[in-house]
DNA sequence: GCCGAATGCCCAA
DNA sequence: TGGGCCTTCGGCG
């Protein structure tokens, strides 16, 4: 179940494994099984994340474009692999290395043009090249064109930031002190520029360590954590949590654009007005 | 064994 | 807004 850091960490993964390599392409489920002869043998050039979309560049200008959604995910196997499992998608091997593609609601072979496409398609990645002042920039355009809408709603329509999924979402508003349900009205310019930078900050964090981890020793947020040991599992300030983690108060849980947001009444109170109108700037 | 949920998203109404 | 879809996994009998 993978947000931006993920899709981001196979591309390095898949490129660093495959690029300029020979590859053998097969699809055990069937479903990707005439595309898969096309592409068998070919070289592999480079995998590309953007947001939660994932591009397989193969020589002779062909993309395979592939979203994982809820349940796809990749396995891979040095040395001899296991006989695929009837669910495999697409299975790619080379010479003591394969990769098996389980799952994707999305998995299939489009041009170069529809690729650009799909990324016109997208807002903002915090993980992209340009995440910087054209991506706030960008970011900041996309929140406030619908004035109303709750802030957490926003947070997830990939055309406002790319990548950003549930846990992210949750997270990024509560370092911020921000009630999901906040009007994007109500909040300052401040809010979206601090937002964004911790989008940004979160997600390369995720990409560098794979996990979904908080260090509440980092200055990333407003709001003093206590010390917390380390574990090795995923670790987060409110995702998944009955009591918040800060002020030892009851954790409210309640959906959101469809989603389960979690969010401390305490620490991320509601708003009456922003201290600065954030269209105003 | 079945059911529901899960870091997602699309579509119909 | 709600259901469908992709797959796996854990909780519950």
């Amino acid at each position: 179940m993978p947000e931006g850091n993920t899709i981001h960490r196979f591309a390095r993964d898949q490129t660093r494994d495959l690029a300029g390599r020979v590859v053998r392409v097969s699809s055990p489920q069937g479903r990707f099984a005439r595309e898969a002869r096309r592409l068998d043998r070919k070289t592999f050039l480079e995998a590309e994340a953007y947001g939660k979309h994932l591009f397989h560049h193969w020589r002779g200008g062909l993309v395979v474009h592939m979203h994982l959604g809820m349940a796809g995910h990749f396995r891979r196997f040095r040395g001899d692999a296991p006989e695929p499992r009837p669910t495999v998608r697409m299975r790619l091997a080379v010479p003591g290395l394969t990769i098996d593609l389980i799952g994707p609601p999305t998995c299939e072979l489009i041009t170069e043009n529809e690729r650009l496409e799909v990324e016109a398609r997208l807002g903002p990645d915090p993980l992209g090249r340009n995440a910087g002042r054209e991506g706030l920039a960008r970011f900041h355009a996309a929140v406030t064109r619908r004035p109303d809408r709750a802030i957490g709603d926003a947070l997830l329509d990939q055309r406002v930031a790319a990548g950003v999924g549930n846990i992210y979402r949750i997270e990024a508003l509560f370092l911020r002190g921000i009630h999901p349900l906040t009007p994007v009205k109500r909040l300052a310019a401040s809010d979206v520029e601090a937002l964004w930078k911790t989008l940004t900050t979160l997600l390369r964090r995720g990409l560098r360590e794979g996990t979904v981890t908080v260090d509440p020793s980092e200055s990333l947020h407003p709001l003093a954590m206590p010390e917390r040991a380390e574990t090795e599992e995923d670790d987060f300030y409110v995702y998944g949590a009955a009591t918040c983690r800060r002020c030892g108060g009851r954790v409210s849980v309640f959906p959101l654009s469809g989603r389960r947001m979690y969010a401390c009444p305490t620490c991320q109170p509601r708003r009456r007005r922003a201290d600065r109108a954030i269209l105003s700037r």
